[in-house]
DNA sequence: GTCTATATCCTGATAGAC
DNA sequence: GTCTATCAGGATATAGAC
């Protein structure tokens, strides 16, 4: 409170830029980094598209405040869930339904774009972002399911704990995208984490065979 | 041999076309239908920009002969091995591996150009090459898994013959872009299909839980 | 902090000579 | 069938008034 010139300057400012990272995140998201130009950004947030520039220096360290911002809501659930008592299939359990409830967009996309459209620099932030926010918490639990005895170690055929986080990410990107099956839950969410985690855990077999 | 006027006319004219394809194909493949210009393929495949265009009335109809040829690369493996002897599963392990040697670019940015990225009519062009020629031939063999009682129904919680060659192609996807794990398989490919019919049909526990 | 105006470049596509 | 030349539009980013 103390050097405040004009109106709220540093507030102001500030939810300004989060107004555009929101606007940015739909449509970054939905659409992917080149599809979407600065422009279309500036029109949903109402303001010009000079005026981005006022808040970020490039479109790219825009795209990479989306991204952070959207990896750290991922971070933070998926820490609060892995976090709550229970089996450390249950926590995988809620982990999926969550994924699967709240990421509304093309999540192949994101990754693509996080991977190839960006400079060196970005994508190492965002790698770092994703790979110690997100895989790592995940490959903790799955390192719990193996010291268990309920998954092959890497020794045993496995893929290894952070093998095993990505396997679950891309399976919550295969059941994301399909509204072919049984998409109804993808507000409920329940019943394809649960679909989600007999895959990831058993596969597709009926278990009688070798 | 009737009346060709000038020079092997119609073969030059095919050689050509198939030459910009396979430049096509290649910058397509990799960097998706956005991020590559007509001047690229052209100057890939030696010749201006404008002449593209007497071989392709527009971009999209370039890149729908690109997925077309690739689609067709694929369905034309895919129903090679399904129609060799052996058990369904020992099939599906074979194009699995016909896959993940044969694919070297990124599969789902493909699966998004395809989606998204086209009018309408080319989309379902695609889509019926794709699902009529790939995922047609594939559930067709897990029926077979599911006939012989090593697969779950959909009533037994399963995900249906389709929707099990959905999975099926997602694996293969996630398979393909991991140098992280055990990437040295991909040229012999026989180690990383195995590792991907033992997750899919049991997954990654050790089956001895429930 | 946002505006108008603009620089610079690249895009897909067309016109017309040869 | 390929070329040169070019159009019209959209991209990111900057300059400078208010």
């Amino acid at each position: 409170m103390a050097d405040r010139r004009r109106g709220g300057t540093a507030e102001e400012r500030d939810e300004t830029a989060r107004a555009i990272v929101a606007a940015a995140r739909r449509l970054f998201m939905a659409h992917g980094y080149r599809a979407v130009s600065t422009r279309q950004v500036a029109e949903a947030v109402g303001l010009t598209q000079p005026a981005l520039y006022h808040h970020f220096a490039t479109k790219e360290e825009l795209y990479v405040a989306v991204a952070l911002h959207e990896l750290g809501r991922l971070r933070a659930g998926i820490e609060r869930l892995a976090g709550r008592e229970g089996s450390w299939s249950a926590r995988l359990h809620d982990i999926a339904r969550f994924m699967l409830t709240t990421v509304d967009y093309d999540f192949p996309l994101m990754y693509h774009d996080m991977g190839t459209e960006l400079g060196m620099a970005a994508r190492e932030r965002l790698g770092t972002a994703f790979y110690g926010g997100i895989i790592g918490p995940l490959a903790a639990l799955f390192a719990d399911g193996e010291r268990a005895g309920a998954l092959r170690h890497e020794a045993q055929g496995g893929l290894g704990a952070a093998g095993d986080a990505g396997l679950f990410m891309s399976l919550v990107a295969h059941f994301l995208d399909r509204p072919g099956a049984k998409n109804e839950a993808r507000t409920s969410g329940d019943a394809t984490a649960t679909l989600l985690m007999g895959v990831l855990l058993h596969g597709l077999g009926t278990s009688r065979e070798s």
